[in-house]
DNA sequence: TTGTAGGCGTTATCAG
DNA sequence: CTGATAACGCCTACAA
């Protein structure tokens, strides 16, 4: 009843600009202008051609569009493959907030894996390349390089999400990592505790020496030395987060002078470890203090609720795809803006004062 | 060094096969053929050919292949907005399987949002119509439809997951919602739990019809007396989860003849659920054992550990997007198969025997 | 084995 | 205000 594709076509592609045309007895560049530019057309032309156009179901091929504009109106975004597991709903919320704003601008989001083989590197150059997309969000990860081409080189407009990349003059949106560790290491210190537990994923990457600078220059600020900060962890990837909080566990057990408070970066990491001390004996906050870095809504519901510095996602998301949409708008590319959306520490119950 | 776009060419938008050609001498259907059909050129000649196009950093247009091909290698995923929340981390995962499944079928994965708002649903048409994608996924959605235009009628290969839509005659990728809250429920029945709570969202969806049927399949089958399921929620949708959770505790607080056992439609429920009757100060599992759905990782660091049937999600991506590259493979469309990857239940300390 | 020519569906330019 | 025509970049008969 809507859709007149010819007879029954089989394989018909549905209808044309070329059958709209025909049905409506005027030319295809008319029925291209009354579709993009209504007013350019006389209203009575105009009014037979929609009229044409909704009968057979219409709908212009966005490929045909895209070769003759040439360009397209899709976005990649550029997922670490780490980040897919875990209960902070990091990326959902990054997503949706990114898709709802892009959407709203008329570009549609398509998603890159990057995970730790060269098929996907290429695969993510092929379409920074091939003109397939018409600008990238890159999310928390490094720049994509199969060893003939790297995604540094690329023409397309790029921002950075989580990641500081402005140095390499990619507009970033990222949380202040460091000044809220720092907060959080303050607070705890204000609580009375001097003696620290650090767990963290990948020591060294960027996330990570945010993070543990701000611990320490907290310390410093309190003249706390820094051998009261006892790293956990650091070898494995925030994918295995819970395992990297289990093991801290393990050992925190074998610490002779035992930490009275922990700052975690993840809050699988958080859980592991609460759940994994607590069957040790320990009880939290009285022993052992904790606050975590993310700060997923499930934090609220942990035993017992758990202290965090709540990462801003949807704003992130949302002002870095409005970046990229203005990025792409006023046909820029470099700039090495930074946008930083504060993280907020948030505390519950699994702080006190140490006993 | 490796790029040579011209002088800097400003919006020059990379090599062309043209430029490849021009620069080993030959013409560009030699050039398209040495890519595409590599023994079907003299070797001398496509050694050049790749010399070229290695020196000139050529990657092909996609948008102009899939134009001449009358067929784009992206694929849309239809998402729910209302799954992008909560702690169970169904969406990334299945996600993350999905695409690398993709990937290395050479397609990419584009995310249409379904939202509640019709610009979501005419977007989500206008691809499906547009040519613009090659294959859909539906994840656990209805099907959209713009009032005049339906999701239903388009030429599309599509394959809906979760949700089982074979009946429409789309091949579904499903989990046994009804067996594995059927096995859930009488676990507990075996415990010696009479009196459930049952808490769900958006009552009379397929996914409540399915889990409610499974527990009454078990009341049923135990002769226990339909009444002694007590309904809580039902009223708004996943996304609110947490919410859900509480509330219900709030209920069962009001409640004459305590249920010994809750069975949770989800995770998030579930931890809302315990955290808010341990306030209440009800002991998990002494006084009552509770069992959820989705059962994301973080289930086994939630006190106590929470039991709960885990859904295979990142099977369920795979089989779904294999399928679909099948269909698109074997050009077909149709066929009401259904696929069901069965969900385990998960047994951990939230469970025990009522005192 | 290689080259020539035409077309995929749309839009922009230029006449009429 | 409308119509013919030429691209967009690639691929594939078909011809050489």
């Amino acid at each position: 009843m809507k859709k007149n594709k010819a007879i029954s076509g089989e394989e018909g592609n549905g209808p044309l600009m070329a059958d709209v045309a025909r049905l409506a007895g005027v030319a295809i560049s008319t029925v291209s202008r009354a579709l993009a530019t209504p007013d350019r057309v006389n209203a009575k032309t105009r009014e037979k051609i929609m009229r044409s156009a909704r009968q057979l179901g219409y709908t212009p091929n966005a490929i045909a569009s895209s070769l003759r504009a040439g360009k397209s109106n899709l976005i990649m975004i550029i997922l670490p493959g780490s980040l897919f597991y875990g209960m902070s709903q990091v990326i959902p919320q990054i997503l949706h907030s990114i898709n709802t704003t892009l959407a709203r601008n008329g570009y549609h989001l398509m998603i890159a894996n990057l995970d730790r083989d060269e098929t996907s590197e290429r695969h993510i150059l092929n379409l920074a390349f091939g003109s397939a997309v018409r600008g990238a969000l890159i999310f928390s990860s490094d720049l994509p390089d199969d060893g003939s081409r790297s995604f540094a080189d690329t023409a397309l407009p790029v921002v950075s999400i989580l990641r500081d990349l402005s140095g390499l003059s990619f507009p970033s949106v990222v949380t202040n990592d460091r000044a809220a560790m720092r907060e959080a290491t303050e607070k705890l210190i204000g609580l009375g505790h001097q003696r620290f537990l650090y767990i963290t994923a990948e020591q060294g990457n960027y996330h990570d020496r945010e993070r543990y600078g701000g611990v320490v220059d907290a310390m410093e600020t309190a003249s706390l030395p820094k051998e009261n900060i006892v790293l956990s962890g650091g070898a494995l990837s925030y994918q295995e987060g819970f395992r990297i909080g289990t093991e801290a566990a393990d050992h925190f057990a074998t610490l002779a002078e035992k930490p009275t408070a922990v700052l975690a970066t993840s809050d699988d990491m958080a859980v592991s470890f609460m759940s994994a001390v607590r069957q040790q004996g320990w009880r939290i906050p009285e022993d052992i203090s904790i606050i975590s870095f993310d700060g997923s809504p499930a934090c609220a519901f942990c035993f017992p609720p758990l202290s965090a510095i709540e990462q801003p996602v949807e704003a992130m998301g949302r002002a870095a795809a409005e970046l990229l949409v203005d990025l792409i708008e006023r046909n820029e590319r470099a700039s090495g803006q930074r946008v930083v959306i504060p993280s907020r520490l948030i505390c519950r119950e699994s702080i006190a004062a140490p006993s």
